[in-house]
RNA sequence: GGGCGCGUAGCUCAGUGGUAGAGCACACCCUUCACACGGGUGGGGUCGCAAGUUCAAUCCUUGCCGCGCCCA
């Protein structure tokens, strides 16, 4: 490392943006973000990737805050902890970014070949793809950047042909005619959990369907009545059914009806799916453009390859195979789009002329009003992409059987090898993987993986990793073409925690880091990535790929909304470390991620840890000011000073403390107890203790207590703890983004931290009384004690200095106080008597006193009744009982010296 | 309709079967030789409502109210 900066003094102030450019250089230039570390025990975990076409967001910034507190933290442990990062090609949000730039040139996509057009996103991406690498490091996050993947890199292509291969082989893979969910928009086929459901105004219209000549109900009708959200549906109608149980409807099944405006006839058939309690009881049937219906006409004996269908790729109207759709509804939309009606309104009007329509008959102030339709509230499916509403739609896709693959997963998570924290996103996991539906990988997309599988002329399909294999499978001569489609994205994203380390092949990288050791993610993807990861681990790998999930909430805006771009709420986490520096917006995020819950934004707690972090730059400047610098050891240094053997202790407890949350993934635990460490003990404390009696043995704990600080804090503040540690010592060789986690080699001793926490208890208990009393802060008083305890008289006899320094207290008499006003302090059981004749309005320290007093006596009060109630001494747990009898005594103490000291004062 | 989560100080959030804490905000004091992005001292909460279990409930159970998310 450079040692340009080392040992020069710390600057006045604190400039977050000059030392993070500087540092993360640093540390990316000499490759220190995986240090070679051959023989040490392996870390793994690798990033969500992100998409090619994305820019750092605040969820980004959580993300990726927590996987680099992890790998710091594991780093500074020694381990050789490897985080893989890279993004990922984003199929359709790549191909429309660069359409949309074709678009801006009145150009388009299909003006080009595929090839051409491929060869245009790469250049797009080589130009303007992966900004957010960059913003990753101004978060300061430490990735291995040498080995930065892309999921369309050549050796993640044969992971992905590989995968595709195998699968089809091992029969998870196949190729089926059913509905898909169709984007008109998009013009492509999309999985169904990239279907958003909305909730939308609509209409319900009811209509009649003519009974076939001469039947009748029981009832006497000749028609039957359907009622739809989607009346240009029925232009592909194939049946009408009923519950089989209905009895208003048993003599019509088997018989027919003849549609409206196509003068179809199709089948009244009996089917559970009819809800005899829902409006007429009858529902009409469109096999190729609904999928409850697709089952129902399966049922009714329709097989998938004769359903008809009505709409082209578009969601215009199409010729149906029977023929049967009016010339003039074809080619119009399926509904109004950009003002123009569509084949829904026309349908509409053509049955309300024709009669065929039952108005929806609303009474208002005794009038009868008619309109159309029904108004109504309907669940209906959105592209999360192109944000169309998706249309069910009739065709042949590559589906791979996500069932079958779930099944080991399952198994992993509830056997314990996979463990998901927090632990109630288990049975979300559970329910969505039980009930999973095939997964249909096919995308009609030109950017992506092209499905290796060729056809010859009868459509029978070859899958093989080359074309050459292709042909060897179907024969010599036979004319093959290749699938047009490419697969779904997160079909390759799936093997992430592999492929990147170079599976299928078997490297050295494959069989040291993987499985991973942990994965951290938004819930948000749990179904879409990280369930796939696991069934593509298991089933390609034989294990888990990893033994640990954790999965944090979203970031969302001041006032708890959702961010969105759409509506205006967008926080920007670069603003934010403009504004508050990396450090802050860091351990803000880590601050507030307690398991399970969404983090509100709130710049005001950011501010607060930017103020942290001047906190600690003060205090390293104090330190360096004294002639406290980089420690000469890992271990503590041999302490006699009571206030040096308790800050080592208080080191120790942190550390425990600070390893044991950061093991249970409690981020927000962890870094709150460095900030109450720092700032409350450190800082307050230990630093004003020691001030005007800095000697050798001071200088070498303080150097090592600031050092500890530095390391544990590290993860969470990168760039600050390093500038730090490069300012307090000559340690060019020994950054401390690879320095040593703490190791003490000490403990706690009980006798210094009864002393000094003596000395915090005495010294607040006189700036309190001060301060009711009215006297200055700063005057400096005598006090008598007769006998203190044996705590006081140790403290007494060792820390004059450091009373006389930060309790003002400039005597301590043993021995009788004298007559006359005065008020009273405690310390522990130690009631110290501060004579201030002349000083204090004596009616102020009754009333002081009176109050605590007061406080003593409920206290005690209360404890009287438990320990008075035998059915609790005979039931509570003894602690319990034990803890009362010592509260209890306490404030019996209390009492009497408070009455004694009412007493004084007459 | 099913599932999950939340409701604790003015705001943002921790927390525990033994009577509640932090940061910010607020009030008062302090230009103390690291730091006013600071120091000190305080005020402030029937822990959403009701019932139950228990010697004891903010914490466990049930119901209700309000809010959010996911799935159908």
């Amino acid at each position: 490392m450079s040692s340009e900066h080392n040992n020069e003094t710390i600057d006045r102030t604190f400039d977050p943006a000059a030392i993070e450019a500087k540092w993360y250089a640093q540390w990316e230039e000499h490759g220190l973000f995986r240090p070679e570390r051959g023989e040490a025990e392996a870390f793994t975990i690798v990033n969500p990737p992100p998409n090619v076409t994305g820019s750092l967001h605040i969820g980004h910034a959580l993300d990726n805050t927590l996987q680099d507190i992890v790998v710091r933290y594991e780093r500074l442990r020694g381990k050789d902890a490897l985080w893989v990062v890279g993004v990922d090609h984003a199929g359709i949000a790549t191909q429309m970014v660069v359409e949309r730039q074709l678009e801006a040139k009145q150009d388009k996509r299909t003006n080009y070949s595929r090839e051409e057009f491929v060869d245009k996103v790469w250049e797009w991406k080589d130009e303007s793809g992966g900004q957010i690498t960059g913003q990753l490091r101004r978060l300061g996050c430490s990735m291995d950047w040498s080995r930065e993947q892309f999921t369309m890199d050549d050796h993640f292509s044969k992971a992905v042909l590989t995968t595709f291969v195998r699968l089809h082989e091992d029969g998870l893979i196949y190729r089926d005619k059913r509905l898909v969910n169709w984007d008109p928009k998009l013009k492509t086929a999309i999985s169904d959990l990239e279907v958003e459901q909305q909730t939308i105004p609509g209409s319900f219209w009811h209509i009649r369907y003519p009974l076939e000549d001469g039947v009748t109900l029981d009832s006497g009708a000749d028609f039957i009545q359907v009622a739809t959200t989607r009346p240009e549906t029925m232009l592909a109608d194939m049946a009408v059914a009923v519950h089989p149980t209905d009895e208003r409807y048993k003599s019509v099944v088997g018989k027919h009806v003849i549609l409206p405006i196509t003068g179809r006839k199709v089948p009244i058939v009996a089917d559970e799916h009819a809800d005899p309690e829902l409006g007429s009881g009858c529902v009409k049937i469109t096999p190729g453009h609904d999928f409850n219906d697709f089952e129902v006409g399966k049922r009714a004996g329709i097989a998938p390859a004769d359903m008809l269908n009505m709409l082209d790729a578009d969601a215009n109207v199409c010729q149906t195979a029977d023929g049967m759709v009016p010339e003039e509804y074809l080619g119009l939309h399926r509904f109004k789009r950009d003002g123009t009606d569509g084949a829904r309104e026309l349908v509409v009007q053509r049955l309300k002329d024709s009669g065929h329509l039952i108005p929806h008959v609303v009474e208002k102030d005794g009038e009868r009003i008619e309109h159309d339709a029904e108004p109504r509230q309907i669940a209906t499916p959105f592209g999360d992409r192109g944000g169309v509403v998706i249309e069910p739609w009739l065709t042949d896709q590559w589906y791979v059987d996500a069932e079958q693959l779930a099944a080991a997963p399952i198994a992993a998570v509830k056997s314990g090898e996979v463990e998901i924290v927090p632990k109630s996103w288990e049975k979300t996991f559970f329910n969505w993987m039980e009930n999973i539906q095939p997964w249909c990988v096919s995308r009609q997309l030109w950017w992506g993986h092209r499905i290796p599988a060729w056809y010859d002329a009868e459509g029978n399909a070859y899958v093989a990793m080359t074309e050459e294999e292709a042909q060897a499978k179907a024969g010599e001569g036979v004319e093959l073409t290749r699938d047009d489609d490419v697969l779904d994205t997160w079909f390759s994203s799936a093997l992430w925690p592999f492929a990147t380390l170079g599976w299928p092949d078997e490297t050295a990288l494959v069989d040291k880091h993987y499985p991973n050791d942990l994965l951290i993610s938004g819930f948000d993807i749990l179904f879409f990535w990280d369930a796939r990861m696991m069934m593509m681990g298991r089933h390609l790998t034989g294990q888990n790929p990893w033994p640990r999930l954790y999965l944090h909430g979203l970031v969302r805006a001041p006032d708890g909304q959702k961010m969105s771009k759409s509506k205006g709420n967008v926080v920007d986490p670069l603003g934010l470390i403009d504004q508050y520096g990396a450090d802050a917006l860091r351990f803000f995020m880590a601050a507030m991620e307690s398991q399970g819950r969404d983090i509100k934004m709130d710049n005001s707690r950011v501010e607060g840890y930017r103020n942290f972090a001047t906190k600690l730059w003060n205090a390293a400047r104090f330190c360096q000011s004294n002639g406290i610098t980089a420690s000469k050891t890992i271990a503590a240094p041999e302490a006699n000073h009571a206030v040096n053997r308790w800050i080592v202790g208080e080191v120790i407890e942190t550390q425990a403390t600070l390893d044991k949350a950061l093991a249970d993934l409690r981020f927000d635990a962890a870094a709150n107890t460095l900030y109450h460490f720092v700032w409350d003990r450190f800082c307050d404390w230990y630093l004003e203790l020691i001030k005007g009696n800095i000697d050798d043995e001071t200088r070498a704990v303080a150097g090592w207590a600031l050092d500890q600080i530095l390391v544990m804090l590290h993860p969470f503040m990168p760039f600050v703890t390093e500038e730090l540690w490069s300012l307090l010592g000559d340690r060019a060789d020994y950054p401390l983004i690879t320095a040593k986690w703490p190791d003490p080699q000490a403990e706690v001793d009980a006798q210094a931290k009864a002393e000094i926490d003596y000395v915090i208890a005495l010294t607040t208990a006189l700036r309190s009384a001060k301060n009711e009393l009215g006297l200055p802060p700063g005057a400096k008083l005598e006090a008598w004690i007769e006998s203190p305890s044996d705590t006081g008289a140790s403290v007494l006899d060792n820390q004059a200095a450091a009373l006389e320094r930060v309790a003002r207290l400039s005597a301590v008499h043993r021995t009788a106080a004298p007559a006359g006003a005065s008020m009273q302090v405690a310390a522990g059981s130690d009631a110290y008597i501060v004579p201030l004749e002349g000083l204090i309005d004596i009616d102020a320290e009754k009333a002081r006193l009176t109050k605590a007093l007061a406080a003593s006596e409920k206290e005690a009060k209360a404890l009287e009744g438990r320990l008075g109630n035998a059915k609790f001494v005979e039931k509570a747990k003894p602690e319990a009982v034990e803890k009362a009898r010592a509260d209890h005594a306490h404030h019996t103490a209390e009492i009497e010296r408070l009455r004694a000291a009412l007493g004084r004062l007459g």
